[in-house]
DNA sequence: CGAGTTTGACCAGCGC
DNA sequence: GCGCTGGTCAAACTCG
């Protein structure tokens, strides 16, 4: 994936909570707009051009056109400076993001090997929240793994994310487009709020579990942390695949969605739509289409990426965590 | 009535 | 061995 995208889409979106009247639309019409110049250069006069030209029933003299596309360019070369002072921001914005990011990821790593004493299961190899599968407990004792068939080792990968909820909301319920099953719930004595066991029920042969559990530091979030990797596609994909329904809104993997703060719903309806309608018939790029089909095409190539999803709201849920806990 | 949730009991790992 | 703790089970309960 790239990176740089994920710092654009970032600042744009936090920009979008800042602003009133910023919003993800906003932001990339401005793109659409400077491509909406960029025409100019083409032979084909520019419909407000030309609908300026015989509003006073004469032809303008070359003179008057030529400064009147100078005045154009003008505006397009201010345009483009302002994009790049925002593209500027953007990835400076970007980068004290993701040095935030890997300070957060440190200090959590610095919690988990604290003396705090945990399992064995647990303590295995981490590496920034992902945890490859501890070999030594899973494959060496098959007698073990025999008395113990409930212990199969899931430790294949362990992910966690940071969801803002109500303080109200009691449910720990995490949405990510699975479906989950609880099975127990128990307080825990580093944290008085009460943790919540889940299974996943989609696939009986699964085995991902899910725990859920309010953050210490800030209680309105919710950190949930995976454990293993699902052997079966999302709900919401499967029902895509099988065209009974849209391709639903719900991200992929241990994405939080359910979010009380800022709510980032990707519809790739459109998007699927969009590219299809790319390869039969492309809107014109002077048409309020085409800063639609833009919007549509830049929002789809980014959502497509699964990856690009689960980083977005990692990062962003990464970001939030760490502005309450200071 | 079936599926999901709640909750007390039980089990296993770990440190002393 | 004992006590503490986290994780899981399963009967009881709730809800649609």
């Amino acid at each position: 994936m790239n990176i740089l995208d994920l710092g654009l889409c970032v600042k744009i979106e936090k920009k979008a909570m800042n602003s009133s009247s910023s919003s993800w639309v906003d932001s990339l019409d401005l793109n659409a707009s400077s491509t909406k110049f960029l025409q100019l250069e083409t032979p084909v006069s520019h419909p407000n051009t030309s609908n300026s030209l015989i509003v006073f029933g004469r032809k303008l003299s070359v003179k008057e056109e030529s400064g009147a596309l100078m005045e154009e360019l003008n505006r397009a070369n201010a345009e483009n400076k302002k994009l790049t002072e925002m593209l500027k921001a953007m990835c400076e914005s970007y980068n004290a993001l993701q040095s935030q990011l890997v300070d957060l990821m440190n200090k959590n790593t610095e919690k988990e090997l604290s003396p705090t004493k945990k399992r064995k299961s647990e303590t295995s190899n981490n590496n920034n929240g992902n945890i490859i599968g501890n070999s030594e407990s899973s494959s060496t004792d098959e007698e073990e793994s025999c008395k113990k068939p409930r212990e199969e080792i899931i430790k294949a990968k362990i992910s966690r994310a940071y969801v803002r909820t109500e303080l109200s909301d009691t449910s720990l319920v995490v949405k990510d487009g699975y479906q989950w099953r609880k099975y127990g719930q128990k307080v825990t004595r580093d944290n008085p709020c009460p943790r919540a066991y889940f299974k996943c029920s989609f696939a009986p042969s699964c085995p991902v579990k899910k725990k859920v559990q309010r953050s210490v530091d800030d209680q309105s979030v919710l950190v949930a942390t995976y454990e293993g990797e699902h052997n079966h596609l999302p709900p919401s994909q499967i029902e895509a695949t099988s065209g009974s329904s849209r391709l639903g809104s719900v991200p992929v993997g241990s994405t939080p969605v359910k979010s009380s703060g800022p709510t980032i719903t990707l519809d790739l309806t459109n998007s699927i739509k969009s590219s299809d309608e790319a390869r039969n018939s492309k809107p014109k790029l002077d048409s309020p289409e085409a800063t639609q089909y833009l919007v549509e095409h830049m929002a789809s190539s980014l959502t497509k990426d699964p990856n690009f999803t689960a980083a977005l709201a990692a990062a962003i849920s990464g970001r939030m965590f760490s502005t309450n806990s200071n």
